[in-house]
DNA sequence: CTAAATTCGCTCAAAATCAATCATTTCTAG
DNA sequence: CTAGAAATGATTGATTTTGAGCGAATTTAG
């Protein structure tokens, strides 16, 4: 079963960076010149990257779509637990796209029967590991660095359906208790808000690094969230001004015992 | 007793990704001969797809998450390569979703200004890596297994916008000469059919393995197409057959030199 | 820099699997 | 019951896959 091996194979590099061809031989019960004969075939294919002693995943650099490495990913994940507590079995769903709430899709492994729909490549595609949760994705021009789908069809596509949300997860690149949360790229602020105005309740998800960054465009006030979940990085004066403007949660970074 | 092992041998397949013909033969007590000979019925009827030692239970290409090899790549790289050279700078196609059509987007690079509307999210991903390509993606359900957006959405996408193309790329679970191009999943057909409607011409893409494959649904007859685009490791007689039914090319799977 | 230890590319032979064929058994229609 | 069709299991020669051996190349340690 060869191709079994270069998919066990292929499956592991999308898990970790590299790996030794003698361990590949263990692993997967056989020879070492086995391995190497698929290590050849999987490099001819472009699937990875030969070096002396073993393979690299990512071919020319680019990680494929594992999960991606992310800045500040350990607060990401922390506000992610956080929020994966307001969600219920059976809600339906809008996530927003990025690194932020990709991680939270992870965390949604014990609800079922819920119904989301995003403008995150991303997101879908960690979805389709959980094939009993209903994903749809929103339809329009696809953003290359963010991989997301932005433009004017997404949010026509919400209203032309009139799809309502129990729950809307929103992300945002700047948060501030003056101007709320704020947005660079005009496009994205109509699904934003959309999503938002069709949900029964809504969610910030922000971390630290961008309270008091303000930019283009208003997406909400603070005041129109349920909770904005920052996660506690932040000077007492900051969460002090926040927690005017509205309902804040500063989540811990490490985890309590 | 043929019909009780091939319902046994698809159960096994549910429940797991691969078997060995031998191990089937064992649990279900039959020679290995017949199980070979059960195998390479429910290969014919696209039940499963045959590797030397055994069996796989997915079929055409609809690969588990995370696994991105596919079969028959050789076959498919060649096919993409033929279909490359009818696809000028300044086009709008549509792009189907599926392994095949995937190994097709490395060899846009030199094409400018074109642009893709698909249904397939790694279709879509590909082409992240080519900011300079307009891309843009249907939405609607999420099919795991195909990482494709099924259903009505997509389709009803296409025509509230009346979206018009220049080429459209259709692939196909099935091709005979009798029944054209078929499909298993019936959300497919339509979303197929649209596409291949609003285009001004249409190619099939397709490899040897589904020759002589009928699935429930037709996509179109092989006439329909501009050009219907098979590696040419088929029999005489099939490739004969299917030029009656429609304007065929088969694509050598050696490189010239 | 040198020497030891790995790893590599290659060849070759053993093992497993395959496709095709054929005799035997089982099923079915009349 | 019988003749023909279908299914099964065994055989055979070809093909594919696999594992081990060996000298060359590469890496690591001293």
């Amino acid at each position: 079963m060869k191709e079994y091996r270069h998919r066990q194979i292929l499956a592991i590099l999308e898990q970790r960076p590299a790996v030794y061809a003698q361990e590949l031989a263990t692993m997967l019960q056989a020879s070492v010149s086995t391995i190497r004969r698929d290590l050849q075939e999987l490099q001819t294919a472009g699937q990875l990257r030969r070096v002396h002693g073993g393979a690299f995943g990512e071919i020319d650099g680019e990680t494929e779509f594992g999960l991606r490495l992310c800045a500040r990913r350990q607060a990401k994940q922390a506000i992610c637990r956080a929020v994966a507590e307001h969600i219920d079995s059976g809600m339906v769903l809008f996530i927003d796209g990025g690194t932020t709430t990709e991680l939270l899709i992870p965390l949604l492994v014990n609800k079922v029967d819920l119904t989301i729909v995003t403008c995150g490549l991303n997101i879908a595609l960690h979805l389709t590991r959980y094939p009993y949760l209903n994903t749809i994705l929103l339809g329009g021009e696809v953003h290359a660095k963010s991989r997301t789908v932005v433009g004017m069809l997404p949010t026509s596509q919400l209203e032309s359906f009139n799809m309502r949300f129990d729950v809307s997860l929103i992300s945002t690149a700047g948060i501030s208790a003056e101007h709320g949360a704020t947005n660079r790229m005009i496009e994205r602020l109509a699904l934003k808000k959309k999503a938002i105005a069709n949900s029964t309740h809504s969610y910030l998800l922000c971390d630290s690094s961008k309270v008091g960054c303000t930019y283009l465009g208003q997406v909400a006030p603070l005041s129109q969230f349920r909770a904005c979940f920052v996660d506690d990085a932040v000077t007492l004066e900051q969460k002090k001004n926040l927690q005017k403007a509205g309902n804040m949660v500063f989540v811990p970074l490490v985890e309590k015992p």
